[in-house]
RNA sequence: GCUGCUGUGGCUCAGGGGUAGAGCGCGUCCUUGGUAAGGACGAGGUCAUGGGUUCAAAUCCCAUCAGCAGCUCCA
């Protein structure tokens, strides 16, 4: 008899080698309906899997995320079956699970295109019909190998070479099918009722550059079909939501062929939600003891030799060009110039902190392959700043970028974001420039202050910079994916480069600790997702036309412009539509630019010396006096709501 | 940079070896309209660029450029 401990401290004794199929339909019906798995002493295994020894055990449940993996997982597995069908001597890589679905690498004599997909499909539900069992089987390394060998997989003899302390090597049996796998699986094929393949792409083998090119196809499943809509609907709204696409539409910016690639041109609406974030900013680091710079596009290719740029950042930077008899530079960034106005004359540490925040455009030469909208650009705009302290002002330098940079972030509206603690990786060290002491205290302020502010982080060891550990802040784009946005950097490598110093209570000089950061990331991407994350619709103070005046007949116009002259007087913008045609068009063509409110204005207006409004969330609301209207529209904007 | 897909008027897209189509937008005119599209007429494209095959290329082939999905990269 086996004793098994289950979840609410509930305890059972079985008969040894009762299965955890078992123990679920002894639990209830309910239960063993919706049992994938289990865990026994948190480790997952199958349905089938026999209980020997007294040990905890949970169901894991199809209304569970471990069990949506697992399903997952075998999806994967199901769609490595069907391609091996269709494409006989198909060689297999991996097939795991991601966030939002799955996906597996093969390596074939030809590219798949759009119509595979649905054959892969097709051949998959056939599998599904065929409802074939999972069966796990456990053999040695060197069994594992020979039995690879045999059907031809050498990634997988690869991958077992790489395993050979490990004592078995499980692999998992569907039909004809054979592969290497951890597991668990759901009990049989039939089991998969709901799943789509998605796209295909090219993949490095183990995510090395160096390494064959397979072609990996990505794709999702479910438990039941609703939830599988509900997800293919997910996409469609994000594909909605896209930056690319509402900024077109929203005659944002755009990007000319003519032009280059990865160049942004800002159309006059775009530049206004540009120029009052920029604004905004500007007031808010005025306010919080920064001073504001400028500084030049292109430098002394010299500066970037002293700041080591030019060794370790040179294949990202624009070609050098010759200016009379020196060499120039396109900046990266902006660190050098602040160091440079830092220095321009002797610092003491009574004026220590000094901060230099600087709107500071930069260019650099990303590969093409990466460049992504307004996400990921050629040239772009940091809101960047520079500190420069003492070591012991770093920690509270620190709190004040991190709570500056949540208050930024909570102004538009982003309440979701990630932080990582950028650390040096261990064993190492000969990576990093800097002292063992340097870096530690750097990385305990920089955790000390994500502590003190009680905000969750995760630690990203050997994600450092190699001139010092960072915060790194992630925000997420319509389709969830991370982009770092907000960046704390603390470095040791400029002030010793530039040779940086304050004159300290002992009359000597002393080394700064500089402080790199932005609190949006960059412009460019910072706007690309607040355009996905407000689907554009943006809020009163940050869209870029407010208030649209709509005239009912063009004897209207006047009265029109009078009410626009009055809001505008208020330094509100807005936009008069005195065309020749129906209201109900130039209100469906204000709808569409996402406008936030629109004033009607007809006889009845006119003669009352009122406007009539309609707002982009709540439609027609009637009608009101302007300055009733002016009161709300301040208020709304005051509040940034 | 790598793999695959795509590239037709300002936008969205159809077509496809015999020298171009729709809707929206734009212009002119008619209409004077009350909360998401009133009507008529018209202008606008060397079908991304450069080669090749062919009697003939926007259509087929190659290269280049750009975009998209992903991989790699992101100091």
């Amino acid at each position: 008899m086996v004793k098994v401990k289950l979840p609410g401290g509930i305890e059972k004794t079985y008969r040894e080698n009762t299965t955890v199929e078992q123990v679920a339909k002894d639990l209830g019906e309910s239960c063993y309906d919706k049992a994938v798995a289990g865990k026994t002493n948190g480790t997952l295994v199958d349905l089938s899997f026999p209980l020997t020894k007294d040990t905890s055990l949970s169901v894991i449940t199809e209304d569970t995320p471990e069990g949506l993996d697992i399903l997952r997982h075998s999806a994967a597995h199901i769609m490595a079956q069907a391609v091996q069908r269709l494409f006989p001597g198909a060689e297999l890589g991996i097939g795991p699970t991601i966030e939002n679905g799955f996906y597996y690498d093969f390596r074939l004599d030809r590219p798949l295109t759009q119509e595979d997909l649905e054959k892969i499909e097709a051949e998959m539900s056939k599998i599904i019909k065929e409802n074939l069992a999972f069966e796990r089987q456990l053999l040695r390394c060197e069994e594992a190998i020979k039995k690879m060998g045999e059907i031809r997989q050498p990634f997988k003899v690869e991958l077992l070479k790489d395993m050979e302390e490990e004592e078995a090597i499980s692999l998992y049996r569907q039909g004809e099918f054979l592969d290497l796998c951890r597991g668990p699986h759901i009990f049989a094929t039939g089991r998969l009722k709901a799943f789509k393949l998605l796209s295909v792409a090219g993949a490095y083998w183990r995510g090395k550059e160096t390494n064959p090119m397979l072609q990996r196809i990505y794709g999702t499943a479910f438990f039941n079909r609703e939830d599988l809509e509900r997800y293919i609907q997910l996409l469609e709204e994000a594909k909605r939501r896209d930056h690319r696409k509402l900024g077109k539409e929203l005659q944002l910016y755009s990007f000319r062929e003519d032009c280059g690639p990865g160049l942004v041109l800002w159309h006059p609406k775009g530049a206004r939600i540009r120029n009052v974030i920029e604004r905004f900013w500007c007031d808010e680091h005025y306010k919080r003891g920064y001073e504001i710079v400028y500084s030049p596009h292109i430098a002394k290719a010299s500066l970037w030799h002293t700041s080591g740029h030019w060794d370790f950042y040179r294949q990202s930077m624009f070609a050098p060009f010759e200016l009379e008899t020196s060499q120039y530079l396109v900046k990266p960034m902006n660190c050098p110039f602040a160091i440079l106005i830092f220095k321009s004359e002797t610092i003491s540490y009574r004026d220590l902190p000094i901060r230099l925040a600087e709107l500071g455009t930069v260019y650099r030469y990303e590969r093409s392959g990466v460049l992504h909208g307004l996400l990921r650009v050629r040239g772009f705009t940091q809101d960047d700043a520079h500190i420069f302290c003492t070591p012991s002002q770093l920690e509270g330098e620190v709190i004040g970028v991190l709570e500056l940079a949540q208050y930024m972030l909570s102004s538009f509206g982003f309440r979701e974001y990630e932080m990582e603690l950028a650390i040096r990786g261990k064993g190492e060290k000969d990576k990093y420039i800097g002292s063992d002491k340097n870096w530690e205290a750097a990385e305990t302020a920089l955790k000390r202050a994500l502590e003190y502010k009680h905000l969750p982080f995760v630690v990203g060891e050997g994600e450092a910079k190699f001139y010092g550990p960072s915060i790194d802040i992630r925000i997420k784009d319509a389709l969830g994916r991370g982009w770092q946005g907000p960046t704390i950097q603390v470095d040791f490598n400029l002030p010793e480069r530039f040779d940086v110093n304050y004159v300290g209570p002992d009359g000597k000089e002393h080394k700064v600790v500089m402080i790199h950061r932005t609190v949006l990331g960059a412009m460019e991407r910072f706007l690309g997702c607040l355009i996905e994350h407000y689907a554009g619709a943006f809020p009163l103070w940050i869209a870029p036309t407010q208030v649209k005046v709509l005239t009912i007949k063009e004897t209207h116009a006047d009265y029109a412009n009078s009410v626009k002259a009055s809001l505008q007087e208020k330094g509100l913008r807005v936009q008069c539509d005195l065309r020749n045609t129906t209201i109900g068009y130039k209100i469906r063509e204000g709808r569409m630019e996402k406008v936030p409110y629109l004033l009607i204005i007809g006889d009845k207006e006119v003669e009352q010396g009122s406007v009539s409004l309609r707002s982009r969330e709540k439609g027609d609301e009637g009608s009101l006096s302007t300055d009733a209207l002016l009161v709300r529209l301040e208020r709304e904007i005051k509040e940034k709501l």
